[in-house]
RNA sequence: GCGAGAGUGGCGGAACUGGCAGACGCGCUGGACUUAGGAUCCAGUGGGCAACCGUAGGGGUUCAACUCCCCUCUCUCGCACCA
């Protein structure tokens, strides 16, 4: 009677075995290279999603991979446990964010024990624990000493609906990266890590990551945004002072015929002061001051702005240019004012015409003569300068050079560079952080909680209404203190900080995640880090991989870290995306709901065809989710895996289908089938020694097993191509298929070889299923400490090679011969063969062989 | 607008460094076994009766182009008044 294949009998049972052996633990072993693979930790949310499913699934086969390779694998998981949703928990449901975070720890710890990872659970870390955010809150007051930590007054990104502050970073097109909500500002007192002091360091270091995909890299790159420029000073008219500009196009500085400044410019109020434009110029601003981001951006074309009723001079021209007041011009960029060139740049122009403005050329393309009187646009391409005195006739890009060092000589301003990138703001009105170790007091100011007293735990006595002030701040309790330098009454900062810092180096705890004396072991950090490869979503290119580069630059400055950049080799993977159906009476349909009919695809309830939405992310509200827990329990975990991996390359999209994931369970019950065929004919099973042979089928039984090994290990182990290697494997498993004498001698013993190899071969990808078919062998070892197999290239040489035959670059045919046929022979009886005859017509001018595969005759 | 990437059967996707386009899977068609088949196994499956034509479209380089070069179109992603 044949076994069936039932995964949810052997799924459990190997679980358990893998637990109780504890066979993925890591330990520091000096004797062997070390490979440490980390997937980006999870939020807890309550369940995993399919997201997930696809990335530790990718992360798990490396990892599997890996250590049969011979490396000593670290591979951890752990919680990104702080967090709004926790919050929001509390206020919808009344439980506490502490209580909810565990609870949903637990089942989701549950859920990826059942997928079959192998993680070293004895590393878990959840960061909220005060032993976690205790180092980051000491790391906090080392930055605050280097100053690499600062409090400042700013207007910044504030989340009316999470009711906090975002990072630049967090704002997506105007809106809060989180839930949406159409972000505003404000002014509030923050602290902020100066990443902009690394932003010279985090650029180059760009370069130097080899192992990261170019999107990644360039995204980072644009997001510091480095530009080279000068800035140039022009004196005021009639009175004392300066405008200092920041511009890349000094080559322009003859054509600058006005200057703009952003409503924020400290200079405003005072240039406007008893003008008759004063009143004008106090509502503009006071008006800007009120726009949201949002609302800016949607004011995008229509440049506009009001004249201060002050001038300054072009110092190049002597010109007399009026200031003014310009809602495009960006406080946060540069020096918050530009000197405008109407005639070289876009928004300079529109505001020029708008406001009557006076337009000098001074770059002349090569082909025409521009005429301001004509132009309808501004022009920013390359040229020769004109109306630029000295510099007349010089090409532009060898002009910028040229007038930027005239600057200098001049005292007139300097060279300069700027960078898009901002400090990072960390401070959040919200609950569930990592508390902020900061005492102020009355006498002795900003006061940092002294290293003893650390940490400064996060009170868990605390009802969370959503409503009001931070709920630290109603907390007498916590509030109130004394300062620890006079001893007196003294209040504590009650904000807490942005997730992501505790993100930016939860990779370093991995290495001695109970260490109690520091963040980290240094010797356990010495052997383990960096990452050898992280595995995440493309979500994360900028936010959490730019703030981990970061901090281990700060933590390196601190003298705590050796290494320059946290993760060796990056992999983005893409997201899973699902079809969603829609019926025009029903709204949106569960996959279930939907009948098919000849074809077309229509409502279960009132039998409308449906709306295929486009395939695209899931979500809740579309109906198009898929829950990891039905998956394991309809197909079992070996199944949800090897669809993720086979259904797409890794780095793109995958799309869902449930097609698709039958399409996997066949094949493993294909596999199953294949051992149980042959598995009573094998006399001794265990045997490991590769079979000597001399039958024909039986050699080629040894040498498919042998190309199945290059090109799985090629595939998967070097390149990452999960997809492809488990097509080789199902080549493979078509192949031994066609075998059937069972019993003929040497092909029992070639067989026996092959269903090994193909065990261990699919062993990553689904392991429960391989241990259980390497117990039914007889095994008694793990396959996790089985060695990654090695092809032999002798034994994958054909011994009979097929020779495509062109002529004229067209195939005509295609002959067999003995591998060691020599080129002439072949020619010889290729061109003798009659129906080939008929295609080569008049002389043979020429043969081209590509060997051992193809010959092009061209006559 | 700027920057990057991608366009291959009915679908997801293969194709090393320029050398048989469509591997593998899904779907579909036919057959076998069956009381039954939505199980399993076997065969077929880009288009066209054919010569031939086919990798978004057009041109080029080459004995040979999905692959290299030029132009055009479409889609996706990122940034978005960055001076």
């Amino acid at each position: 009677m044949e076994r069936k294949y039932n995964p949810h009998e052997i799924e459990p049972k190997w679980q358990k075995y893998w637990e109780e052996k504890k066979i993925y633990k890591s330990d520091v072993d000096k004797t062997k290279e070390k490979y440490y693979v980390l997937e980006m930790f999870p939020y807890p949310s309550g369940r995993i999603h399919i997201g997930h499913v696809r990335n530790y699934t990718i992360g798990d086969v490396v990892a599997r991979t890996k250590k049969m390779s011979g490396y000593n694998v670290i591979h951890p998981m752990g919680w990104d446990a702080f967090g709004l949703p926790a919050e929001n928990a509390a206020i919808e449901k009344g439980i506490h964010p502490a209580k909810w975070t565990y609870e949903n720890i637990k089942n989701m710890k549950q859920q990826l024990k059942r997928l079959g990872f192998s993680y070293d659970w004895d590393r878990e870390i959840a960061s909220c624990r005060p032993e976690y955010y205790k180092w980051e809150q000491l790391i906090f007051i080392k930055m605050l000493e280097k100053g690499l930590a600062y409090k400042k007054k700013s207007s910044v990104n504030w989340c009316p609906s999470c009711n906090t502050v975002l990072a630049n970073e967090q704002v997506e097109g105007g809106e809060c990266w989180r839930c949406s909500s159409k972000i505003e500002t404000k002014e509030l007192e923050q602290w902020f890590f100066k990443i902009t002091a690394y932003a010279e360091e985090l650029l180059d270091w760009c370069d130097k990551l080899k192992g990261w995909p170019e999107k990644v890299i360039l995204m980072q790159k644009n997001w510091i945004g480095k530009s080279y420029g000068c800035e140039i000073d022009f004196p005021l008219a009639d009175r004392d002072g300066k405008i200092t500009v920041f511009t890349t196009r000094q080559d322009t500085v003859f054509g600058a015929t006005f200057m703009s400044l952003a409503p924020e410019h400290p200079l405003v109020s005072e240039l406007c002061k008893g003008k008759p434009e004063e009143k004008t110029v106090i509502d503009y601003v006071a008006k800007s001051k009120n726009l949201t981001p949002l609302q800016r951006q949607m004011a995008e074309y229509e440049k506009e702005g009001v004249f201060t009723g002050s001038y300054c001079i072009n110092p190049f021209t002597g010109w007399k240019m009026p200031i003014y007041v310009a809602n495009f011009v960006l406080a946060e960029y540069g020096t918050g004012a530009v000197m405008a060139v109407p005639s070289h740049d876009e928004r300079d122009f529109q505001f020029a015409k708008k406001y009557n403005l006076p337009i000098v050329v001074v770059i002349q393309p090569k082909d025409k003569e521009l005429d301001p009187a004509e132009m309808t646009e501004a022009y920013t391409e390359q040229g020769y300068l004109v109306n630029s005195g000295p510099f007349n006739g010089l090409f532009n890009e060898e002009a910028k050079e040229k007038i930027a060092r005239y600057i200098e000589d001049k005292g007139w301003g300097k060279k300069s560079i700027n960078y898009r990138l901002r400090d990072w703001g960390i401070s959040r009105q919200r609950y569930w952080g990592a508390p902020i170790p900061i005492i102020y007091c009355d006498k002795c100011g900003t006061v940092p909680v002294p290293e003893k007293d650390l940490p400064v735990i996060l009170p868990e006595d605390i009802t969370i209404t959503g409503k009001g002030r931070s709920p630290l701040a109603e907390l007498e309790s916590f509030v109130n203190t004394t300062c620890p330098k006079c001893g007196g009454n003294a209040k504590r900062d009650t904000d807490t900080m942005d997730t992501f810092v505790e993100s930016s180096w939860y990779f370093l705890r991995f290495a001695s995640p109970r260490y109690d004396k520091g963040m980290f072991n240094p010797e356990e950090i010495d052997y383990w880090l960096p990452v050898d490869q992280y595995i995440g979503g493309i979500e994360h290119a900028i936010l959490h991989l730019l703030y981990s580069r970061f901090y281990i630059k700060v933590l390196r400055e601190l003298g705590l870290l050796k290494f320059d950049e946290p993760f060796s080799n990056l992999l983005t993977q893409g997201m899973v995306c699902m079809e969603s159906y829609r019926c025009e009476e029903h709204n949106y349909l569960l996959p279930e709901e939907v009948k098919d009919d000849n074809g077309k695809r229509v409502c279960g309830k009132c039998g409308k065809e449906v709306i295929v939405g486009r395939v695209e992310k899931m979500s809740k509200s579309k109906k198009n989710v898929v829950d990891p827990d039905d998956l394991v329990n309809n197909y079992g975990a070996d199944t949800s895996r090897l669809f993720c991996l086979f259904a797409a390359p890794p780095e793109k999209d995958l799309d869902w289908s449930e097609r698709g994931v039958e399409g996997s369970y066949r094949f493993i019950q294909r596999v199953w089938r294949l051992f149980y065929n042959w598995i009573e004919h094998f006399e001794t099973p265990q045997e490991r020694a590769m079979p000597e042979v001399s039958d024909k089928n039986a050699r080629e039984i040894i040498r498919f097993t042998h190309k199945t090994i290059k090109r799985v290990t090629d595939e998967a182990v070097n390149k990452f191509h999960f997809n492809t290697a488990i097509s080789a494997i199902m080549e493979f498993v078509n192949f031994l298929y066609t075998i059937t004498d069972v019993k003929n001698y040497e092909i029992k013993l070639s067989m026996r070889y092959a269903i090994q190899h193909l065990i261990i071969l699919l062993y990553p990808f689904t392991p429960f299923v391989c241990e259980e078919l390497w117990a039914e062998m007889g095994f008694k070892e793990t396959l996790y400490f089985e060695k990654w197999p090695v092809y032999n290239p002798e034994f994958i040489q054909d011994e009979i090679i097929t020779i495509v035959v062109q002529v004229n670059g067209k195939v005509r045919g295609r002959f067999d011969f003995p591998a060691d046929t020599p080129e002439k022979e072949m020619e010889a009886q290729i061109t003798a063969d009659e129906k080939l005859k008929q295609y080569i017509k008049g002389e043979i001018k020429k043969i081209i062989w590509v060997p051992k595969k193809l010959v092009n005759i061209i006559c």
